[in-house]
DNA sequence: TTATGCTCTGTCACTAAGTGACATTCGAGG
DNA sequence: CCTCGAATGTCACTTAGTGACAGAGCATAA
């Protein structure tokens, strides 16, 4: 009937504004497609259900974050790259702060759309999970499985306080940062967990020496160059 | 028509059965109910949706685990508490294991089944990170969120861990020792998180000194006096 | 311009989940 | 035997979600 490419958007802010006004439960499907202007067959051609319509971004987001992950170089440590795949997550939500703040409030009065998202970020967890595992050495995956979980766990916790303290305080400040600091805690305790392959290092101020098993990942000798260089140009 | 008490054990038998039978989405709530020799309004008046039907007990178990949270001693150190009420949960799986195997199977295979028991589980984490946060010092609260809630999935983690991976075996070994191994190593992780107040101790063999400031949680004493005891008796 | 094809959309019809109202039956206790 | 309350059965209804088919909008090639 009128413009043709916008009747995604238009049914989203049509659900959310129907459900905050009258309750997320009391909005039909047919209230939401006609406010948007389209016809109610349409909404369940671009959502699968009436959750979805209040987060349609998740799967794409989930796409990113998976193609990230497959994508990581090998080089860096694997809690970093998990940290980097939460802020792609956090900067989604970032990206559209009065949405999501308002999104937000409704996620709060109404249990199914918070097991609702409780579900798709449960989708992230497990796309960090199975990263960790993939970069540990196959023999050593059954033995850190449960670490891996640990640590994917505790990330999207971080990512998730960090995200909701923000959308509680009405999306203003600086949200990355805070994220980059907590994460940092929680790294800061499961540390032990990523640093199996021992490196030991004899440094002088000219010359770096490094000692490391032949086993020892190259995300760990890179890790110790970083740190021996301390922020200097390591001289080539 | 018959025994009129066991309702709902047959219409979860009939449920998990015949969803593993024809599929979850292709069983009708008319057959389940019928399987179970009840009519169809009696189905929802013993379960919300016909998810509820496949894990009847979380909502009596998560009674169970917040009044165990409830009740548990401030002598304890907050992460064995945890660790206790996650045992609980674990303790109804393995209260009828082929059960619960059967039921893994289901929620392998159906989407709709996984989220369910996952918002369920998201239950059991928001309530380990309530205590810890009402076991804190209130001034303390808004500091120590983020550990709280870390530390809440990480638990929630490890027993998600624990529990599938004693799914996948069949449901037969010790799964209580393995809990209690999988949480002593995340507390060990996350413990630096719960040790504020700091302690000293200056221990001779006859007499036990213990030096504390004067705001050192009284659990944090009692961990003291028990290490130093050393597992022999505290003379009296 | 018309023809062709693709994608998005509207319409209709249908199954099945979930709820409210009311009648009925079972079982315990007087 | 009668009564009361809780669990159940019956009926009717709204609404989520899906399948099938037709039409509208927009591209490209002839």
């Amino acid at each position: 009937m009128s413009g043709r490419r916008d009747a995604r958007r238009a049914l989203m802010s049509a659900a959310i504004s129907l459900s905050l006004e009258r309750g997320f439960d009391a909005t039909t499907v047919d209230e939401i497609a006609s406010a948007a202007g389209v016809a109610r067959r349409t909404f369940f051609r671009h959502f699968r259900a009436k959750e979805d319509a209040v987060f349609p971004d998740h799967g794409a987001c989930l796409e990113r974050v998976t193609a990230f992950l497959d994508a990581a170089s090998p080089l860096r440590a694997p809690l970093e790259v998990v940290a980097d795949a939460a802020r792609i997550v956090l900067d989604m939500y970032a990206e559209d702060p009065e949405t999501a703040v308002r999104r937000y409030e409704l996620t709060r009065r109404v249990p199914a759309l918070r097991d609702w998202e409780i579900g798709a970020t449960s989708r992230y967890q497990r796309a960090f999970a199975r990263y960790l595992d993939a970069r540990r050495d196959p023999a050593d995956r059954d033995r850190f499985r449960l670490q891996h979980e640990v640590a994917a766990a505790s990330v999207a916790a971080a990512h998730n306080h960090v995200l909701r303290t923000w959308l509680r305080e009405g999306g203003e400040p600086d949200v990355r940062a805070r994220l980059t600091a907590a994460i940092t805690d929680v790294a800061a305790a499961l540390h032990p967990w990523f640093t199996h392959g021992t490196t030991e290092k004899a440094a002088s101020d000219e010359v770096m020496v490094v000692v490391a098993r032949p086993d020892t990942p190259l995300w760990r000798i890179a890790e110790q160059i970083q740190s021996a260089a301390g922020g200097q140009n390591v001289p080539g």
